[in-house]
RNA sequence: GGCGCUAUCGUCUAGGGGUUAGGACGUGAGAUUCUCAAUCUUAAAACCCGGGUUCGAUUCCCGGUAGCGCUACCA
């Protein structure tokens, strides 16, 4: 790691706070993402805050299901924290603030000022005979026990411009005079986000805030936080660069509530979606390496990653009710499953094996593996993909798909005429089989001499076979599977189809 | 309502004062193969609208429209 004195620019320190009130969302999982990349491209420190000041909403459960979907994405991050240990940090900087009268104690009940604001017109700025309250008045109510919120004392009248350069969308910039005077502690003494997570990026030195776009307006909020904080001037502001959103294709945010699991990570993952894959397809929302390719490593992007190269507009995560997963998404799982070694898939593979009741050696599938690799999009696909070389007893199948079709004119299908051709075909694999080695030349070279014998084309020779051995007309290639299968099980397969092919004929 | 942000194929995006507006996914057609898949070729498919500025705007500016976000004692 370099020496940040070394230069003059020091390594940032970014933050992903993501609140536990659910599962892990795709939105934080890619917010999350585009910190680390941050962090890691720069060689800078990745710090994970959980912001749990919400009481009421958080929960244990939570936590641990954001721990589990960060972990496996594959991501690390170098320091931890939890916003609600700091509690006391929070509530001193709370008096701070109050004690320079940057703020004052607005004592409307909650449910009452709810009411207010709603039923007001115009938007609602502050609660001026709270504002305006004298200090005595308010110090006797606060010490007769009367709850009260404290609330930021934004500067009004004065034509106060308060600005940012945004390392996405540039240069911002309000009249505070637009700001309404927002909470910083609750009346039950609990610090509001803006409070605790300002408070927190200050103490702990963020350099740089990478977040939403949701939050680009309580930017100007948080400005105003930074100058109340710290001994004289506040404290510099860190760095704030925000991300377009995560939409739905009825262009919406992306929410649990209206979206569903599609929104949650592990969605992807009991998928059988690739981390690196998922990963890879976040990285593309949003953000473009320029170079027109798509299918990237975690390296190569975290090599290619800069602000620059982050759009402004949101993206529509393209799912639908038949399909929940974005079509991209789905593709570029296929590619990841691809250039994957064919060890580390087949270890992938094994956990999707053994939860669908397949209870099979490493080894074989090991060995199935490299047949169904080219064959499946997502991790999932592998167990119907690849079943009937588990099966003991093949399911029933329509004994019809063992006689092949004429192609181009499946109506004018001797149907009698053909049955009796495919016999023939199982017969003769019958017969040449016990005396063929079992690997993929032997093979090849057996059934093709086999199929000349026949007067047949390798199509209508295979079909048969195929269906025979697999139970179905789709199905990797034919040497390879019998060799996977098995002299025994494949010849017992064929005198089976043999069996159902009489009984139709 | 107020304030802010955004606008290129169906979707993700590149581009940028003069281009045949590029790529990818998906979709259609074809090739190849023992089926499927993969692969290859190919087709259809976009600059929100209106004004400016300019010799020339999709690109720059303004307005409109639309979408999204914030407007909580949620984060």
């Amino acid at each position: 790691m370099p020496d940040p004195n070394s230069s003059g620019t020091p390594t940032p320190r970014v933050r992903f706070a993501p609140s536990p009130t659910g599962f892990l969302h795709v939105g934080s999982a890619r917010t999350f993402t585009f910190n680390w990349l941050y962090a890691r491209h720069n060689h800078g420190t990745m710090v994970l805050r959980l912001d749990d000041t919400d009481l009421e909403r958080n929960t244990e459960a939570s936590v641990q299901s954001i721990f589990e979907g960060l972990r496996w994405l594959g991501l690390d991050w170098d320091e931890e924290y939890k916003q609600s240990e700091r509690l006391a940090l929070h509530r001193k900087q709370a008096e701070a603030i109050f004690a320079k009268g940057l703020a004052y104690r607005d004592f409307t009940p909650a449910h009452a000022a709810d009411e207010e604001h709603s039923s007001s017109q115009g938007a609602w700025l502050s609660n001026p005979g709270m504002r305006e309250l004298p200090r005595e008045d308010s110090d006797r109510r606060a010490a007769s026990g009367e709850p009260f919120a404290l609330r930021f004392r934004v500067p009004r009248g004065e034509g106060r411009i308060l600005q940012f350069v945004d390392g996405v969308y540039g240069a911002q910039q309000k009249l505070a005079d637009e700001v309404e005077d927002f909470a910083l502690l609750r009346s039950d003494g609990m610090p509001t986000y803006h409070l605790a997570s300002c408070v927190d990026d200050a103490d702990l030195r963020i350099s740089h805030i990478i977040r939403g776009q949701d939050h680009l307006t309580n930017t100007f909020k948080h400005l105003l936080i930074f100058e109340a904080l710290g001994e004289g001037v506040g404290v510099a502001p860190p760095h704030f660069a925000h991300l377009p959103l995560l939409v739905a294709p009825d262009g919406t945010k992306l929410s649990k509530r209206k979206h569903g699991p599609v929104v949650s990570v592990t969605t992807y993952r009991d998928a059988g979606f690739l981390p690196q894959a998922f990963v890879n397809f976040l990285c593309l929302l949003g953000w473009s390496p320029k170079n027109d390719r798509e299918f990237l490593s975690l390296d190569e992007i975290r090599d290619l990653f800069t602000l620059e190269g982050v759009n402004r507009a949101n993206a529509v995560v393209n799912f639908t009710d038949d399909d929940p997963f974005d079509a991209k998404a789905v593709w570029l799982n296929a590619e990841h499953i691809r250039a994957l070694p064919v060890e580390e898939l087949s270890r992938d593979l094994q956990p999707f094996f053994e939860q669908a009741g397949f209870h099979v050696s490493p080894e074989k599938v090991a060995a199935v593996t490299p047949l169904i690799r080219e064959r499946i999009k997502l991790l999932r696909d592998a167990v119907p993909a690849a079943d009937f070389f588990f099966l003991d007893k093949l399911a029933p199948y329509d004994p019809a798909e063992l006689i092949p079709l004429k192609k181009g004119d499946p109506k004018k299908q001797d149907l009698t005429g053909d049955a009796a051709l495919a016999l023939r075909v199982l017969q003769t694999a019958l017969e040449v089989l016990p005396a063929t080695t079992f690997d993929h030349d032997s093979l090849d070279k057996a059934l093709r001499e086999a199929a000349v014998s026949l007067g047949l084309k390798a199509g209508p020779m295979f079909q048969p076979i195929r269906v025979a051995v697999c139970g179905r007309k789709n199905a990797p290639p034919l040497f390879e599977t019998m060799v996977v299968l098995g002299r025994e099980v494949c010849l017992e397969r064929i005198r089976e189809a043999e069996k159902n092919l009489q009984s139709l004929a």
